[in-house]
DNA sequence: GGATATTTTTAAAATAATTTATTAATAGTG
DNA sequence: CACTATTAATAAATTATTTTAAAAATATCC
């Protein structure tokens, strides 16, 4: 047999030592030889040869002196900031944004684009232009790019990066994975969008340290993202956490998914904006009826009910109401610590969670909501953005190759 | 430093290449030495080396020869049977079983019992005896007792061992976990009912391979098992799952949980006898009505719809149905790829599996019902306890501890 | 049915990792 | 301000593990 064809076991585990290195320095910034020694299973001698390695891979550097109570103060070490790209891409219904991290979770580089998802040929020819340039930019810093992430709306399968509800994405002559591939050469991840929000709030949020969590994002759906175990919640094809399809009201209204009463019709961004303009219609006392017909949107509304408007708030409540409804379901099958507020919507802070809290008071069983906490996300857009690039770094990390 | 105080990386390692062993062996069955090489990342001489500690201290023993394609043979090596105990006991509202498992899944002994679980002080001293006299047949037989498992009705925090639901069996004066740790003086592991029979079916049947499994169990209430990513899930206290009290009818029933129309209401076994009387009341035609009042309860409405009665068959689908809109729910928030119907229900094979298949279809997004398919249990009442005996070897040898 | 190719297993040599011992660094103490 | 207790990092010695090589076993081919 010859010696090219066979890997050694020590160069697999030493690679995996180093990939465990490497995450848990993503995971908790900074490390001392002595706790990396402890993660590992290994000891000093070997950790700071690994560590070496990597420091002349350009991967890791001493980054300071740690404390200690007592003797020397030992070494600690972390990511050496501004080397490798991480390009993550957060497409919305709304807008486009291009973010460089490295990966200390610094930004290197932002783009944002004008341009809407549309399940069409004419919008990935649109979105050539915006990668090409931040490809551009990279290359001018002379970054290297080991990876490329990517949050959408939909039924995403990020094994094979389908897009279930955006069909046209996935065409085999030009797909948006083959296009971010040729665009960065990387290796390419795709991601719904809720799961990358869920994903931040882990690692860099509120939910950092908490093993069971939901996150909620009202926007043209409700979209539910789920940590189970500190991990997310996939399911069999990544469509896990669809809680805006179910149905909550046999003789309600049509939905868009074509089935009857979902909770998308009743809690989504959209519906909000026609109850408003209804109860308008109907002359109900509000400041919003001072604004043009057609500014009414969702921030208007909130802005509204902070400022004590009682058709805002009452319709704010409602939502809640609604939305607490649905969650208590996922409540009684996931049992989480924490719910967060995502989004727009959590702009209104208690005038949203207080409905919350009382639905799911209402229709929980009290062993679940005894520990149960409601809050309103810190990280706002970030969070997905952060959430991408730490998917990407984890999908990088978990693989067997690498450093 | 005194030496007692250290114990060496080396040990920790061997000791967790062991379990590693043992995990794989209890996994697979019988193991050559190159497969847990790979497995574990170990090189075959280190392999053999800890095979040859385990045969010495009587877990593993060679099993017989494998096969290979082209060269030599190798040989197989396995767990060795009927030489440590697992106790298992089933607590249900029907009755109770206690069964010794060995770690090759045989069943050593087994004692039926005629008790019913009540939420009282009673119960567990009627508990006492059965214990003692298995824990006698064991010392009698000379086997060790590894662990002892516990399934149970109610929210089970397995971390604890404390049931929410059955409160009297948490008494710091004598608990459930106490009393059976003191009965066999082995590590004590109590799980929910639900959980251990969707962990038998993933290990031992259908679900077999699959990651991503529903299991319902209809009995005095509805029981969902999950299986997301190959891991029971538990949520934060181990309360996940629990499907039996989501709203599905805002002006139904009222629940024993106090809330109103809760989908048990509507889909419980006990619920369906009732349904079956009240349409015997009405005067419908059927071949229940020759029986006594008494006596009928599932088994007898399953047998009836089987030999083709109407008002049985109808009276299951409607179950069925119902089941399925609550199913379709767990569907959206989990993805699976296959769900179990287990308990006496599922006897009725394709009178259950249909109706419950056309609510999925009627209630579920089609891409989420394009993979998944439904059936019937083949294991009956050995899925809860092959469940539980491979929970508590699950525990075992995450631990740190054991060889 | 023997030669060959393939695979497992064992033994010896080579390498890698851990331990132990030593040196370096630092905060508190008298 | 030296001294001690404590912790960290490094170097040398020791122990483990892997590699390499060789032997044993067995199915296929001619």
């Amino acid at each position: 047999m010859e010696a090219n064809y066979t890997i050694s076991i020590v160069d697999k585990k030493k690679s995996r030592l180093k990939r465990g290195i490497l995450k848990e320095m993503y995971r908790l910034g900074s490390r001392t030889l002595a706790q990396l020694a402890k993660a590992l299973h290994a000891s000093v001698p070997s950790v700071t040869m690994l560590i070496d390695e990597l420091a002349s891979e350009s991967w890791v550097q001493e980054i300071g002196t740690g404390v200690a109570q007592y003797g020397r103060k030992p070494a600690l070490f972390g990511l050496r900031p501004g080397n490798q790209a991480i390009v993550v891409i957060d497409i919305s219904v709304h807008d486009i944004k291009l973010v460089v991290f490295d990966l200390t979770n610094r930004v290197l580089d932002r783009l944002d684009v004008n341009l809407r998802l549309e399940d069409s040929v004419a919008f990935l020819e649109a979105l050539q232009g915006p990668l090409e340039e931040v490809a551009q930019r990279i290359q001018e810093k002379q970054l290297k790019i080991i990876g490329v992430g990517c949050a959408l709306p939909g039924l995403v399968d990020p094994r094979t990066g389908i897009n279930y509800t955006y069909k046209k994405l996935n065409r085999p002559e030009q797909s948006l994975r083959q296009l971010l591939a040729e665009s960065f050469d990387a290796p390419v991840y795709l991601l719904n969008d809720t799961k990358a929000t869920i994903l931040g709030e882990h690692r860099f949020g509120l939910a950092k340290g908490k093993n069971h969590v939901l996150s909620i994002n009202i926007d043209w759906g409700v979209g539910l993202g789920v940590i189970n175990n500190g991990e997310i919640l996939q399911g069999l094809a990544g469509f896990a956490g669809e809680l805006g399809h179910i149905q909550l009201q046999a003789d309600g209204e049509l939905c868009t998914c074509g089935k009857v009463g979902c909770l998308d019709t009743l809690t989504s961004a959209s519906s909000l904006i026609r109850r408003v303009k209804a109860g308008l219609r109907e002359g109900r006392v509000s400041k919003l009826a001072e604004e043009n017909f057609e500014d009414i949107d969702v921030e208007l509304v909130i802005d509204k009910a902070r400022a004590g408007d009682e058709l805002a708030i009452d319709l704010l409540t409602e939502l809640g109401n609604e939305l607490g409804k649905g969650l208590s379901i996922a409540v009684h099958l996931f049992n989480p610590e924490l719910i967060i507020v995502n989004g727009v919507v959590g702009k209104a802070e208690r005038l949203i969670t207080r409905p919350i809290e009382q639905a799911i008071d209402k229709y929980c069983l009290a062993d679940f909501r005894t520990k149960l906490v409601i809050a309103v996300s810190r990280l706002g857009e970030m969070a997905k953005l952060c959430g991408t690039q730490a998917y990407v770094v984890q999908c990088l990390l978990d693989h067997e190759e690498i450093p």
